[in-house]
RNA sequence: GGGGAGGUGGCUGAGUGGCCGAAAGCGCCCGCCUGCUAAGCGGGUGACGGGGCAUAACCUCGUCCGAGGGUUCGAAUCCCUCCCUUCCCGCCA
């Protein structure tokens, strides 16, 4: 969220950001109803100060028995309905624009670039190259489904489409890439690991910004008005919700296995062959609470960390720098990886790395200070480090030997009980 | 599920209708003292919003004692609903 006063004196800065992320926003009405209700604000504190102080004057008379204290008290009704009176209207304005601020998307930062569509992001670099074969690569659901790793059937029996499972080394497979990406995080980037809860409550929701706007992408636990998470992201950033931090303490880094689940309520007929885009999926999710001052530089090392996970399994990826009409509503600033996948011919997003600013602080209240200053807003980041499916599809796909079997790179072999090839 | 206790500032914790934005302690900040440090002494120290004002300092007004309603001239304090914590019993592992 953005603040008022913000938006107050940078309007056609917000203007112009709600415009370059191709979105709508009540930016006018907000203004007006920002005027109204600062008026009704100094006409009730106004009134109710005098409310305060003629009752105080009750009190004082009272106490040392006047009997003028009866009759200031019977007068003063009529004030009192006047106060009540103002405070609801004044109390119908600020409901009305808490709703409206929460409509409001983060303006991208400077340095994000135009664009309205996947075409306009920008590849800022590649690491390794497309593998090369001496035979036709296999997709990872047929050279999957010849392993017996998937069983698709079987998942759609007991869920329903967009539900994905793994047997045997598959599953394996899935456990050891989910411990070498833990192991990667908390060993050698310095994050500290979280078990969180994959429930949440609707505060949280509206914490990271899934809601109100995104509730039909959510799955919603009607007991409890609960919502399964999206991504570890809400439970790891709404951590610090409503608190105060010890700047001392930032940066904070917590990662976070978890599974995941989506709707994909945007997407129908998108990427229904495959072990893609699946309702539930896991993911180890990176994230960050940072000082203002230090957000882009930590979106660089966030970026830098994910990457480090392909570098270690040898997938080749390229990074993307998000343009403004591709980001989300909440990012300030956003850089994709892609990871190639050789059997589809097409790379995958295995990661999004994403820097709020003090958006979704400002809306969980999640704040820091330091020695005698003023609380302030931290800023979040976060990233997947990285989504399981999708590596997994990459990893079979470059590792694939052609025989129908696999190789599983050095750096997991450790994880998989030694073995080095799955078949 | 039944019954009891409770949710107060960065933390602990007093406060049952006006003199309470709130004692005391801890922590933190400033100063004094002191070879250094610790201790000791003195003082200061909540958040958010409106207005004045340069979106500074400062002044002023208002709101905030789990959340939301209500009673009252006046509520941390009384009433109602909800959320959470905790204890005992029951239930299930």
């Amino acid at each position: 969220m953005l603040s008022l006063n913000f938006i107050r004196a940078n309007s056609e800065l917000v203007r112009q950001g709600v415009r370059r992320k191709g979105e709508q926003a009540p930016i006018e009405e907000i203004l007006e109803l920002d005027r109204q209700h600062r008026q009704l604000v100094g006409e009730e504190e106004g009134l109710r100060a005098e409310l305060n102080s003629s009752s105080a004057r009750v009190g004082a008379l009272a106490r040392v028995g006047d009997p003028a204290a009866a009759l200031l008290r019977d007068s003063l009704g009529d004030l009192k309905a006047r106060v009540q009176e103002v405070q609801l209207r004044r109390k119908g304005h600020e409901d009305r624009l808490q709703e409206l601020l929460l409509l409001v998307p983060n303006v991208p930062h400077e340095s994000v670039p135009d664009g309205t569509s996947d075409d306009d992001n920008i590849t800022v670099r590649t690491w390794g190259a497309q593998p090369q074969f001496d035979f036709e690569p296999q997709t990872h659901f047929d050279l999957g489904e010849t392993i017996g790793i998937f069983d698709f059937e079987r998942a759609v029996k007991i869920s329903g489409s967009r539900f994905a499972m793994l047997r045997g080394e598959g599953a394996r497979l899935e456990r050891a890439l989910s411990t070498l990406m833990l192991d990667i995080a908390t060993r050698e980037r310095g994050y500290s690991e979280v078990a969180p809860p994959y429930m949440v409550n609707r505060n949280c929701m509206v914490g990271t910004a899934n809601l109100p706007k995104f509730e039909e992408d959510a799955f919603h636990v009607v007991e409890g008005d609960r919502f399964l998470i999206p991504t570890a992201e809400v439970p790891v950033t709404n951590m610090y919700r409503e608190e105060i931090l010890d700047a001392e303490s930032l940066p904070i880094r917590h990662v976070a296995w978890t599974p995941c689940w989506r709707s994909e309520a945007g997407a129908p007929g998108r990427d229904t062959r495959g072990y893609i885009r699946m309702h539930q999926f896991s993911k180890v999710e990176l994230v960050k609470f940072v000082r203002p001052e230090d957000s882009l530089t930590e979106l660089e090392a966030l970026v830098a960390d994910s990457e480090s996970v392909l570098q270690a399994l040898g997938l080749h990826y390229r990074v993307r720098l998000m343009c403004a009409g591709d980001m989300g509503f909440a990012q300030w600033k956003k850089y994709d990886i892609d990871a190639w996948a050789p059997g589809m011919g097409r790379y995958l997003e295995v990661s999004s790395c994403s820097a709020f600013g003090d958006f979704q602080a400002r809306r969980a209240g999640i704040r820091f200070r330091s020695a005698n200053a003023k609380p302030e807003y931290v800023h979040t980041l976060n990233g997947s480090a990285l989504a399981l499916p999708r590596t997994f599809d990459c990893l079979i796909e470059t590792y694939q030997t052609g025989q129908g079997t696999v190789r599983v790179p050095d750096r997991l072999q450790p994880y998989m009980g030694g073995a080095t090839e799955i078949s």
